[in-house]
RNA sequence: GGCCCCAUCGUCUAGCUUGGCCUAGGACGCCAGGUUUUCAUCCUGGUAACAGGGGUUCAAAUCCCCUUGGGGUCACCA
């Protein structure tokens, strides 16, 4: 085994927040640095200053942050190196690998148009390589707009080793001609950057997305002409939405901010987006980003794309609300309820429902977040689930209390009997009052008819956590009062 | 269009390197049943795939070729 430390790097543009594809890059990196016990660099690539925002590169710090994806390095920016690119471009230039074009924009797409009628690939066919000195130095002077263009070889067969590909050739030819690597300025352009950072950062493995594969033969004569080690290749398959095209804000989500603002889990997206291409060949599906890594392989990636499948997040965040310990369930809940305004803070343990204005703690809240661990998907959710413990007033139509195809006698009946029931329970505990309500309702030989219309007298709803532990939850006066109201709309 | 990449259930995938353990396994979804006062959870069962065609071989999901299909990329953007 190679003693020589690993090092990788993830290399966003600030032009966008943080989406699902560039996640799976950084991540994979992540667990491949991890695994390898090696660094990660964090590299802002913001030379394009029309596009790039500081709130873009602030929210793609924080997505990382909050997925659980740490780098050691950085970060650094592009736009803070401009010397480090001068001092390479310099060489080329020395070294006469690099030229200036004096090509005007409108002359080049002119060519363009007409090599794609001719159904030709586009390529540089400029004559600037072929200027003398003396030529140059009078255009410059003139004052001519010109670019750097890196000479390519031709006719030669360029191989890379991918570690999840194989092996891929190309041929120089194909690359489309001399291209451009800097502005007369010499501030350089994507890819004369990139190979200039990741020999300088001292990046050994560049794991980045398929989209990069037909800027790898540019990258490899770039760093030929400067004579400096080529990294190491893995091109991961690109992230597809659900009609199989590269995944975008048509199909929904793709900001990472956007899941946490649903309220999904930081471990569950972890989870699931490591299973996206990867998989450790076991049964089981949900692990510790810990267990993820230690799993890791590179090389078991898959080559193909993968679809993004909503569904099956919200299974494995299901599974990590489930798993969550009650009393961080509800801190990670809490700031939902006071978004949605059904909570107020007062103090760090105290609040206040908005409606009725009554105080309540941590631990009711707690108690109450308890009864909705199995049944929430996400966080977002659970304003909707809980709102009518801190309602004043419950709003539902009077059919909803009906039983099946009970009579209103058979319900106002029922009704009046849990009203008595719970009158006469003296320890209010859930316990007693789960063993009574069950004992009455067995007794009548039909549960629902007895449990049914208390369940929507108390919640208000079709649905909702078990009558008995709304009942106990909400106490003993509360849920008379409630019983009561129900009673009047009959 | 040129070049490059890819191809197992609807989806994520195991199996492919080193052909036989594959009448192709798991998970999500979906369907059915059980538990249950509702919704969930949980449990049981079911549904469903080797893109097509040629080879090679005693034997191919696995190796080779072709076809088809999908994707990516072709900027003085990254």
């Amino acid at each position: 085994m190679s003693l020589k430390k690993i090092r990788v790097r993830f290399a966003p543009s600030p032009t966008g927040n943080l989406h699902i594809g560039a996640t799976r890059t950084a991540l994979f990196n992540f667990l491949y640095a991890q695994k390898m016990k090696g660094e990660f660099v964090l590299r802002i690539e913001d030379t394009d200053k029309e596009r790039s925002k500081e709130e873009y590169e602030d929210d793609i710090m924080r997505s990382l942050e909050w997925i659980g994806v740490k780098w050691d390095l950085g970060p650094f920016r592009q736009s803070e190196r401009s010397d480090v690119y001068k001092k390479y471009l310099n060489k080329l230039i020395e070294s006469g690998k690099v030229y200036p074009c004096f090509c005007t924009k409108e002359k080049l797409e002119e060519n363009r148009k007409k090599q794609q009628e001719r159904k030709e690939p586009p390529r540089y066919e400029g004559d600037c390589a072929s200027l003398s000195e003396e030529e140059r130095k009078k255009m410059i002077e003139d004052g001519m707009d010109f670019v750097f263009r890196i000479k390519v070889p031709q006719g030669k067969i360029v191989e890379i080793q991918d570690k999840i590909k194989g092996k891929i050739e190309f041929n120089t030819s194909d690359i489309g001609g001399d291209f451009v690597v800097a502005k007369k300025d010499l501030s350089p352009l994507y890819n004369f950057a990139c190979v200039v950072d990741d020999y300088d950062m001292g990046v050994t493995d560049v794991i980045r997305g398929d989209d990069h594969i037909s800027n790898t033969p540019k990258q490899i004569i770039i760093s030929e002409a400067l004579n400096i080690p080529i990294p190491s290749f893995a091109h991961l398959p690109l992230i597809l939405g659900p009609d199989k095209n590269k995944l975008s804000k048509r199909h929904g989500a793709v900001s990472l901010y956007e899941y946490k603002e649903q309220g999904y889990l930081p471990e569950a997206l972890f989870n699931f987006i490591s299973l996206l291409g990867w998989n450790p060949g076991t049964e089981e599906e949900i692990y510790s980003p810990e267990k993820i890594i230690e799993m890791f392989l590179l090389e078991k990636c898959q080559k193909s794309p993968a679809v993004f499948d909503i569904e099956k997040l919200k299974y494995i965040n299901g599974r990590y609300i489930r798993s969550r310990k009650i009393e961080q369930l509800t801190k990670d809940c809490i700031p939902f309820l006071v978004k949605e305004n059904i909570l107020k803070e007062l103090s760090s343990n105290n609040y206040q429902a908005v409606e009725t204005k009554k105080e309540v703690s941590f631990k009711e809240i707690e108690q109450i977040i308890g009864l909705y661990q199995e049944r929430l998907k996400y966080l977002s959710e659970v304003g909707e689930l809980v709102d009518y413990f801190f309602k004043e007033e419950l709003e539902y139509e009077k059919e909803l209390l009906f039983w099946k195809n009970a009579e209103e006698e058979e319900i106002k009946k029922s009704i009046d009997k849990s009203i008595k029931i719970l009158l006469n329970i003296k320890e209010w505990e859930k316990e007693k009052i789960e063993e009574i309500l069950i004992g009455e309702a067995n007794r009548m030989k039909n549960r629902g008819l007895l449990l049914w219309p208390l369940r929507v007298a108390v919640s208000g709803k079709k649905a909702s956590a078990s009558p008995f532990d709304i009942v106990y939850l909400l106490g003993k006066e509360e849920a008379l009062n409630r019983l009561k109201k129900a009673l009047k709309k009959l």
